[in-house]
DNA sequence: AAAAACCTTAAAGTCACTTGAGGGTCAACC
DNA sequence: GGTTGACCCTCAAGTGACTTTAAGGTTTTT
């Protein structure tokens, strides 16, 4: 049921020689779905190689392998901007290779402070579950939750920093 | 140079009771921000206690009670429906004791299941970084970014959990 | 009188997508 | 030849939790 549609009429023989995918194809290759390859062709990340007579998108191996550096890096969780940077660099050269480095640096304190505030996060959220068992007359975890709301100072200790922003699974 | 704005006239003598607070000083005592208020007001999460002739929103001191609850829940990484549902919560009935608990419980879990995807990436990106140090004629970053893009798999082994979304510090 | 410091609303922007509407293309079956 | 169904297209709007901007009203200070 996935094999229909494999185009054989002489009009799109070009379509399969091998590196040419269309969408879903390359969907299915890559994990990325069809409407993300879209977007991503929208944000200037990847252009298809080509379109074919009937306006159908198609895709080289070395399409696909860019998709999958996008989706790699975004399983890194590095923002679209980066991931745009970071696929216009070229391994040979140092400049090129010291920015790599400092994305990755930047990017790797960003995960650390977000994995330290998380951690806090889990103990807050296990010490205010362990308060109410349900057999009490009040309910614990809802009183808790108004008394440090009250507890609470106005602003946060730590200094703005850049929003937070990790969303995504692989 | 906070103070001024006081209002003193007999007009707004009401605004000067203990628990009327207008919209910035409720942000400077609550630590959310005014258009945030706002925003909190739109989706339905508090009202403000009135408002006064020249249609300015004034807040009480419950009403800032219910912003540190929202702040903290939102510090606690819970989505605006959660809190709407906690919000709505007595803490003097058993079911509602054992909504609290099954919130806790969903939340904690999902803040686990982040927390460990967080953990392996961050192991990645401290392995990635440490293969380059700038001395070499490639950059292993960007190298070994490509081939692990290549070694992919097409679709992650993990069943597809509804997103994770935790974006916000306190 | 003018400037500064508040307040108001409504709308648009952010990020990384996803979903939906409305329609075109292509191969297979009756 | 008509229909079914699996693909494909574009463009627009929706998601969550806000922030920002535009355009203006009110009050206090200089």
């Amino acid at each position: 049921m996935r094999t229909t549609q494999m185009p054989t009429t002489a009009m799109s023989i070009e379509l399969c020689a091998p590196g040419a995918y269309r969408i879903s194809q390359a969907a299915d290759l890559t994990g990325v779905s069809a409407a993300n390859i879209r977007f991503y062709e929208k944000e200037k990340l990847l252009s298809p190689q080509g379109r074919s007579d009937n306006s159908y998108r198609f895709y080289s191996d070395s399409d696909l392998h860019q998709l999958r550096f996008i989706r790699l890096c975004r399983a890194l969780d590095m923002s679209l901007d980066e991931v745009r940077t970071l696929l216009g660099l070229d391994l040979t050269r140092k400049a090129d290779c010291a920015m790599a480095r400092n994305a990755l640096d930047g990017h790797l304190a960003h995960v650390r402070e977000r994995l330290g505030e998380l951690k806090a996060l889990e103990k807050d959220l296990k010490a205010l579950r362990l308060r109410c068992d349900g057999t009490g007359d009040l309910c614990h975890i809802i009183e808790a939750l108004h008394a440090r709301a009250d507890a609470l100072p106005a602003r946060s200790s730590a200094t703005k920093s850049k929003q937070a922003k990790i969303t995504r699974h692989v």
